[in-house]
DNA sequence: ATGGCAGGAGCATCCTGA
């Protein structure tokens, strides 16, 4: 099962990136953030493009900001839209869904940004993900958090420290906050497979700062160690993130404008079957042991 | 310290992002 997570910044925005996408790299459930419109919208947009390709989604929209959703192909049941008793800036906001995909609880956030430290909308932020962990510590075994977290977990996932001193995302606050999903046995499932690369999920649009490298990971996918014990192969698609063309190419009279990408990039892993056969009818050999660990180890 | 770039609302420019 290949699980993505996407802020793409505006699907409206995205279309002409965000199908190709799938059809490219055929995961099976989506994460997406920023949708940026509202549920009858995206239904208008996408619904059947995405019909055509087999997912069914749950879409919990907003205008103008915000805006989450998941897109499967292996089932999508008990949706659950929002965050019980979750905070609001005053009102609840379009953050978070959540739904049952190929016998994991996937949860797809947007996790507020915080803007200044020790704002309203700072203390909204720290308040927010202590009630995505409440849901999260009381639903299934097996979950997966997989969003933009809006949190550099660490200084190796930011750029140059130096620039974030004092700034949100790295304080220790967030940090901490981060790290209670971590209490609850989640595991970043990047950061397991790649424990010293320099990765980016999120580069800003200006200065050239992807060109440059000088980003920083804050998309996550989190998951419970029954679910990352069966992480094959977890990375970062930078490859969404390029432009498409070049600027001449973009520029020339009458030609239409090449879509751009987002400023962040896709964050894929990729899970082998569930050992007990969660996502489909798996009979064992009558000499098969039905206890312990899978065979297929990853790698 | 500030701007750079992009998107949405909506028609001038402001808010948000991180």
């Amino acid at each position: 099962m290949r699980v993505a997570t996407w802020n793409v910044n505006s699907v409206k925005q995205r279309v002409p990136r965000l199908l190709p996408w799938l059809d490219e790299r055929r995961p099976d459930v989506v994460c997406l953030q920023e949708l940026k419109l509202a549920d009858a919208a995206f239904d208008d947009l996408l619904g059947e493009e995405l019909a055509r390709r087999g997912y069914e989604a749950a879409v919990h929209g907003q205008t103008q900001w915000n805006g989450v959703a998941i897109l499967s192909r292996v089932g999508l049941e008990d949706v659950v839209k929002g965050l019980a008793d979750g905070p609001g800036f005053p009102d609840q906001e379009a953050r978070a869904v959540a739904a049952t995909c190929g016998g994991v609880r996937v949860h797809s956030v947007y996790v507020p940004n915080g803007r200044e430290v020790d704002s309203d909308h700072y203390r909204y932020k720290l308040e927010w993900l202590k009630a995505l962990r409440d849901v999260v510590a009381a639903g299934p075994e097996d979950v997966m958090v997989c969003g933009d977290v809006n949190i550099a977990p660490a200084d190796a996932d930011v750029y140059e420290p130096g620039a974030f001193e004092g700034h949100t995302h790295v304080t220790a606050a967030e940090r901490g906050a981060l790290g209670e999903f971590h209490a609850l046995g989640l595991r970043d499932v990047v950061r397991d497979r790649w424990p010293t690369e320099r990765i980016f999920t999120y580069w800003d649009y200006r200065a050239a700062m992807f060109q440059q490298n000088l980003g920083m990971r804050i998309d996550l996918i989190l998951a419970s160690g029954s679910v990352a014990a069966r992480a094959k192969a977890a990375w970062v698609d930078r490859q969404a993130r390029k432009s498409a063309g070049s600027k001449a190419a973009a520029s020339k009279d009458g030609a239409p404008k090449v879509a751009g990408p987002s400023d962040h990039a896709p964050v894929f892993v990729d899970l082998d079957e569930a050992p007990d056969g969660d996502i489909g009818p798996v009979v064992p050999p009558p000499s098969a042991p039905r206890s312990g660990k899978s065979v297929r180890a990853p790698r």
